[in-house]
DNA sequence: GCTTGTTAGTTACAAAAACAACCATTACCA
DNA sequence: TGGTAATGGTTGTTTTTGTAACTAACAAGC
């Protein structure tokens, strides 16, 4: 690699936007292989999925609410995942525009394979840290995310 | 939002590489508005804008390294910020494969606004966070995204 | 009831990214 | 040398995304 150095009192390197995209790309790539080889997923279809696994039924717009994940973008890979019969669509009862989302058995077996891989990916990626910096780290990153606190928030 | 708790030993909202994304997410598309507005600069441009800023002189594949960025990306941002006489390629003497690249005068009052904004924006960003909490933040994020230490490395 | 405004979700089209194939050069090495 | 591999960079094609506009259903006020 070759540069002249040109030092100015702005270090990109110690930019915040920079480096969080950084370890995102870094983190993401890494674990975005294994949904992809594994069972042919996009980055969309795997957020949606883990949130219906990990949630139980919800509606789309749930998940996009949740997820901060565009309705289109939601609507596609629903689209996509029941394609796959990785979910089923039933109307509500009470709103005809409405669909709650569930994932089939096949669905569920995916969404713990690719679970149980996230929490061995994340041990792995978290090793060399203490159980205090990590804990700093995510809820700094919560924060700076504007995820909300814990599982449940109102409307 | 209407859900069923469903609660398994595994939490989404606590995934290191979800959190990541979600705080990059944020905080990259509040500052794209900026660049994009005021420049209309697309995101890769912007990044390989700021390495010539930081570094001066550089080769596309210096960028790509260090940035991560693929080379058509950098291909494609270069020959924008190109055309917008915001950069000038030169040559190299002794790999006729090679163009260094560097920003023209307009292009150096282009990176000096944006980076100045940028730090504003990182400072309000981090407001209400201790200083140790962001330095700790950074070095994490450093060693995660597998950032360089600091400004030099060799190849 | 009927008009007006919202909300859930899809679709169409334009912009951007990913991926692969491609020159032109330079490096390696038998 | 000369032939093969590797490197710097660009271009073409296919996927994904972003943005807007749209349909269908519900809600609210009069």
């Amino acid at each position: 690699m070759t540069e002249t150095a040109k030092i100015e009192g702005f270090d990109l390197l110690r930019f915040l936007p920079y480096l969080l995209n950084q370890a995102a790309e870094e983190s993401s790539l890494t674990f975005q292989k294994i949904y992809k080889d594994r069972y042919g997923l996009l980055r969309t279809e795997w957020r949606v999925l883990f949130h219906l696994g990990m949630f139980g039924e919800m509606t789309a717009t749930d998940i996009g609410t949740r997820g901060k994940i565009h309705k289109t973008k939601v609507s596609r890979a629903v689209y996509r995942l029941g394609q796959r019969r990785y979910l089923k669509r039933m109307p509500s009862e009470t709103d005809r525009r409405v669909e709650w989302l569930v994932l089939t058995p096949a669905g569920e077996a995916v969404y713990r394979d690719l679970r149980d891989t996230a929490e061995r990916y994340e041990t792995a990626l978290l090793e060399g840290f203490t159980a205090d910096e990590v804990a700093q780290l995510k809820r700094v990153l919560r924060r700076l995310g504007g995820t909300p606190d814990s599982g449940n928030s109102p409307k």
